[in-house]
DNA sequence: CGGATTCTTGAGGCTCCTCAACGCCAGTGG
DNA sequence: CCACTGGCGTTGAGGAGCCTCAAGAATCCG
């Protein structure tokens, strides 16, 4: 299923650290700590391993190997996810968000692609460093551009993906 | 010395990804390709490894435990920067950024704690996701506060760390 | 010194947040 | 069946915070 990592401070404030879904790697300890939460938005099904499988890498020189793989494209991933906190608007973090769902998860309807969003926009607003207000008006924005379509509350349709993409690089 | 690692978009826009100081690994390659810019910005001094002793896991068990455990920490830091980025105010981030330094790079000064500030004003603004107007101002406001002192333009003193902190974790 | 670059400061505007109200839906209990 | 409730999403009005644009200091470097 999907899941949820976040960090909280002490003021109430959360940030959502990313989504995972299924074949992603989670739950990264750093110095044997623990520092997210993770919370499931959808039945999941989860494989765990045994740290000291992992950390001693000379038990199974295969499994360390993907778990640095993993790392390493976590590390990716996260610095995609710093430019668009760090660099773009409301609108633009939010077809980027579609557009990375889009290409992740999104399934082909008819001519468009479709997919669920099992988060809630709170979520998602927390992801984005937004408030949920400017996330829902983005999102009824792009409805009323023709770009998407929400069919149900929780599932987008894409109707342009282009015009997305372009808003989401900046290029709007 | 200090190393500067970002990430471009065709757009011009920049998002400094981190700030590397000795001790510090960096250079995470994803997929083998390398994404991010790296410029120093004081001389520094790097050793460099072989990718293929690094991936291949068999050849020296410990370097590879080791570059695990660095990219471990290096996901722990960046999960605290997108706190930064996506929930603090501007003020916050700037305090945020100078105890951080303060406890990296810090040194004791008779009783207050200076580090120098090798990065321009413009970098620490792509840092922390702002624009350099509002560091600046940002800065200045804190040397009215008596928060802190820049004695030479890329030097700061912290005369108040516990203000300072409060300021960073939003109960300024 | 002169030129270039960086930093600072100011005025004004826009984006996004805050606060608030309303609609929708599911669950609950009478 | 309906009224009540609480959670979530949407929409609106107003304001704060940060950005944009611009000009003036400070610093660096030839």
């Amino acid at each position: 299923g999907v899941l949820r990592l976040s960090r909280m401070q002490e003021n109430g404030r959360r940030q959502i650290i990313a989504f995972g879904y299924p074949g992603d790697v989670v739950g990264f300890p750093a110095n044997g700590e623990h520092t997210t939460d993770c919370k499931a938005l959808s039945d999941a099904f989860l494989i765990s391993y045994r740290r000291e499988d992992l950390e001693c890498g000379t038990t199974d020189p295969d499994l360390h190997q993907e778990l640095l793989q993993a790392a390493l494209s976590e590390i990716s991933d996260m610095q995609d996810h710093f430019m668009m906190l760090g660099q773009k608007s409301a609108s633009e973090k939010i077809a980027s968000l579609l557009c990375a769902l889009a290409d992740r998860v999104g399934e082909p309807i008819g001519q468009y692609v479709e997919f669920s969003l099992p988060m809630s926009r709170c979520d998602i607003a927390d992801f984005l460093g937004l408030t949920t207000e400017t996330v829902s008006r983005c999102l009824t924005q792009l409805r009323k551009c023709k770009i998407i379509a929400v069919s149900k509350i929780h599932t987008v349709v894409i109707l342009e993906p282009d015009a997305l993409a372009a808003l989401a690089e900046g290029n709007g």
